[in-house]
DNA sequence: GCGACAG
DNA sequence: ATCTTGTCGC
C-alpha cells in the first residue's frame, strides 16, 4: 500500500511544536552545508549520495567535507521531502568530526505548510541550529526583489522567511529559519557568507555531490 | 473541484 | 532532483 500521509502530517505537526526561533549559537564560524543526489531520479526505490561540507567562514576555507550512500526508498512527494531525504543527511552527518556551529540545508525551514521543512526537522532531530535554503518557493507570498536585494517571506499574515537574489537577472534563493536560529538570523547567516564572497557550503556540497555522481556512474 | 507543489 | 554544450550577456 502507498504512503499515509495523514499520519505524517500528524507527525510534523508534533514535531513542528520543539522548532524554536531564537537564536542557540555562540557564534557562526564554522558553518555547515547538506545535500542530497540521486543515481537515478526516475527509478524510486533508487541509489542515493547525501554530503556535508564544513565552511570556515572567518578564514573561508572547506574545513572538512564527508560523502555517504544509500538506498533511497520513499518517494518525493511535495511537503514531505524529508521523509525522502532526511536518512541519508542525517547518515552522512554522523559522518562529521567536527562540530558545526550552524547548519545550512537545501530546502524550506518553517515556510512550510506545518511549519516543520526539512531544515527544521533536521534541527529538531540533533536539537542543532539550522536554516533552510532553497532554490524555490515552497509557499508563502513576496514581492520580487531587486538586484542584490531581499524582500520578506509571507505567509498568513506573517514573516516566514526571506527571498534573496544575488544578482542581476540571477535567480532567487529562499531562506528560512530551521531551528534554534531567529528569522533575522537566518538571513544574516546567509548574507554573511555571500558578503565575503564565499560560495554557500550549500552549494559546495552540491557541487561535491556532482563529481561523486559521475564516479560512480561508471 | 482546481491549481500549487522544497528536491 | 536529472537529461546536456555551447552560447549570450555583463
Amino acid at each position: 500500500m502507498a504512503v499515509d500521509v495523514e499520519v505524517l502530517k500528524a507527525q510534523q505537526r508534533e514535531l513542528a511544536k520543539r522548532v524554536r526561533l531564537e537564536d542557540g549559537f555562540k557564534r557562526v564560524r564554522y558553518v555547515a552545508g547538506g545535500d542530497l543526489t540521486f543515481l537515478n531520479i526516475r527509478k524510486t526505490p533508487t541509489r542515493g549520495l547525501g554530503a556535508f561540507v564544513v565552511l570556515d567562514v572567518l578564514r573561508g576555507d572547506v574545513v572538512e567535507e564527508v560523502v555517504e550512500e544509500d538506498e533511497v526508498k520513499f518517494p518525493y512527494i511535495p511537503t514531505f521531502l524529508a521523509y525522502r531525504e532526511l536518512p541519508l543527511l542525517v547518515k552522512a552527518f554522523k559522518k562529521l568530526r567536527s562540530r558545526p556551529d550552524v547548519v545550512l540545508i537545501d530546502g524550506q525551514g518553517i515556510a512550510h505548510p506545518r511549519g516543520l521543512g526539512i531544515a527544521s526537522h533536521f534541527g529538531v532531530y540533533f536539537n542543532l541550529p539550522t536554516v533552510g535554503v532553497a532554490k524555490s518557493r515552497l509557499i508563502g507570498e513576496y514581492e520580487d526583489p531587486p538586484p542584490y536585494g531581499i524582500s520578506p517571506l509571507r505567509h498568513r499574515g506573517k514573516r516566514i522567511g526571506w527571498v534573496l537574489r544575488k544578482g542581476k537577472g540571477k535567480s532567487l534563493l529562499f531562506i528560512s529559519p530551521g531551528h534554534l536560529v531567529s528569522l533575522k538570523s537566518s538571513l544574516d547567516i546567509v548574507r554573511g557568507i555571500l558578503a565575503r564572497g564565499l560560495t554557500l557550503p550549500t552549494r559546495l556540497a552540491h557541487n561535491l555531490l556532482q563529481e561523486e555522481r559521475r564516479k560512480r556512474l561508471r
